[in-house]
DNA sequence: ACAAAAAAGGACAAAATTGTCCTTAATTAA
DNA sequence: TTAATTAAGGACAATTTTGTCCTTTTTTGT
């Protein structure tokens, strides 16, 4: 469904959104043990990720990353990411798949996609913290 | 969402079963020109596919492909080529995620996922053929 | 029997994705 | 000011996915 830097991706954003105590910051060795992901690739992503505008960044002793201060959903860090495609895209690839030029699936998975983006777009870090914080919801393993 | 041999996956079973008049068999390269996709690429998801039982095949002139009798559903094309890890695996890639150890997108996706395996389990290949034969529906382009 | 046609299959090539390493630039604290 | 710390970024490596080419096997029609 997403790639794995676009999992990685999300788990970065809500791992930092829910350490996001006091604006501090956390550094990548932080980040990627909360998430256990390989660090030298993590770094990269969150390089995407600040240059996204989705995260702020600051060099030096005491520097690393937080979430920027307004709201983020789910939605924009896959476009950050992966693109549109998997929202805007025809499942069967085709370039051209609309209403008029449709792909003998594309009535039964609109209905898929439209779901898939209505929980990509009202899900924001904010209502993900909580469990993090709590222990209930899991970064990895 | 499928992976580009699964897109093709599609596709072939799809124009196979919409082809499927009088027992004919269609051949590699009449498959590979109706869904627009290169030929030798296209011929190992067609090995991939009788390997599956979902097509057969015959060699020798008059030979190629054809559509297995029993109804196929979209789920088992999916299946066959990209696995189930689509419709079982947890979307941030988790080895581990489940009710009681879930990731934090667990119940949001829950009824995503849903979703996508009840459209894939009950749409069939047959019910697909109608709008590809009256050209209402298109394999390309 | 023989030539032609077609799928089967192995080996290889290209491209994309994932992942690593090392140097540079910026910042902080002493 | 200097040393330590951290992100930025370039170059490269490994792996996976996508795609090609060529030979072999099977079958058909003559």
């Amino acid at each position: 469904m997403f790639s794995k830097a676009c999992e990685y991706a999300l788990k970065i954003m809500i791992y930092l959104c829910s350490v996001e105590e006091e604006q501090k910051l956390a550094g990548l060795k932080d980040v990627a043990q909360a998430i256990d992901s390989p660090t030298a690739f993590t770094a990269k992503i969150l390089q995407k990720l600040v240059r996204a505008q989705l995260l702020e960044s600051l060099r030096g002793p005491s520097g690393g990353f937080k979430v920027v201060t307004r709201q983020i959903s789910l939605l924009e860090v896959v476009n950050a990411i992966d693109g549109d495609r998997l929202v805007t895209g025809c499942v069967l690839g085709l370039k051209e798949c609309s209403g008029i030029h449709p792909c003998p699936v594309h009535d039964k998975f609109m209905a898929v996609r439209d779901h898939l983006n209505g929980v990509l777009s009202t899900t924001y870090l904010k209502d993900l913290r909580g469990g993090v914080i709590t222990g209930n919801r899991f970064l990895r393993m």
